[in-house]
DNA sequence: TTAATTGTACTAGATATATTAGTACAGTCG
DNA sequence: CGACTGTACTAATATATCTAGTACAATTAA
């Protein structure tokens, strides 16, 4: 898996980490019941600690996006609806950011110039 | 000055009241010359420490947003083009944002429904 | 001049969070 | 059995943030 990570961001490791495989999910990079790296290896692959990796993916059951079965590994959930949750996740954060802009007097027009040019370029 | 502030916030309390000054400038309800709460007094008034509103003024200060004199108090600064920077500020946050949606397959219609459901409504 | 206020510069401590390190145990599989 | 898996701990460390307190020079007004 080809996931890099920032390791001097504000955002935790572990947060960098879940919303990389909620990435890959969304493209179908992994399917239902693809499995995981274990915590082990993918941690040394990270260069990042087990615990941290454990950490995002104990959140990430919680979050019924994966499931893990002890002596066997982890596993891409199935059940739900993962687009549903994440295309709202990421909607919210556009939303905010736009609030803000408002706030601040920058006009619609401005906006979605900036929309365009990640649509059209980026 | 009316601003509140999110104790519970990853960001910081200082990026936060950062934030909020710039935003007043950009409203124009702090124009070039007008002076600036001092630290002790602001302190009070959003019941945090003189040091986190002095590093607020610090940064400031470093960024040509406000200009500070011992003895007299701090005032907005009136020399440089604080909306164009403060423009690109958000236009970049907005762009990341999208940036990650059209990362996870969200197509470009529905990230303009949210651009104009903050522009029509809220 | 004096007193009060201002910004500035420190040091020190407290707190929270993230991360690392290490151990231990039970389930799974070949 | 042996090697792997997830899980659950504890402890230590690092870092950033915030608080608390002191000190000093410049400014302003009485």
């Amino acid at each position: 898996m080809l996931i890099r990570l920032d390791l001097q961001s504000r955002l935790p490791i572990y947060e960098q980490l879940k919303d990389k495989i909620m990435e890959l999910v969304m493209l179908e990079e992994l399917k239902a019941g693809d499995q995981l790296p274990s915590v082990r290896t993918f941690a040394r692959e990270l260069g990042v600690n087990p615990n941290t990796v454990q950490k995002a993916y104990q959140d990430l059951e919680r979050e019924k996006v994966i499931y893990s079965v002890a002596g066997r590994g982890s596993y891409i959930s199935s059940e739900i609806n993962l687009s549903g949750r994440l295309v709202s996740g990421h909607i919210n954060k556009i939303k905010q950011a736009v609030q803000d802009a408002k706030a601040c007097g920058i006009d619609r027009a401005e906006v979605l110039a900036a929309v365009d040019a990640v649509y059209h370029k980026g």
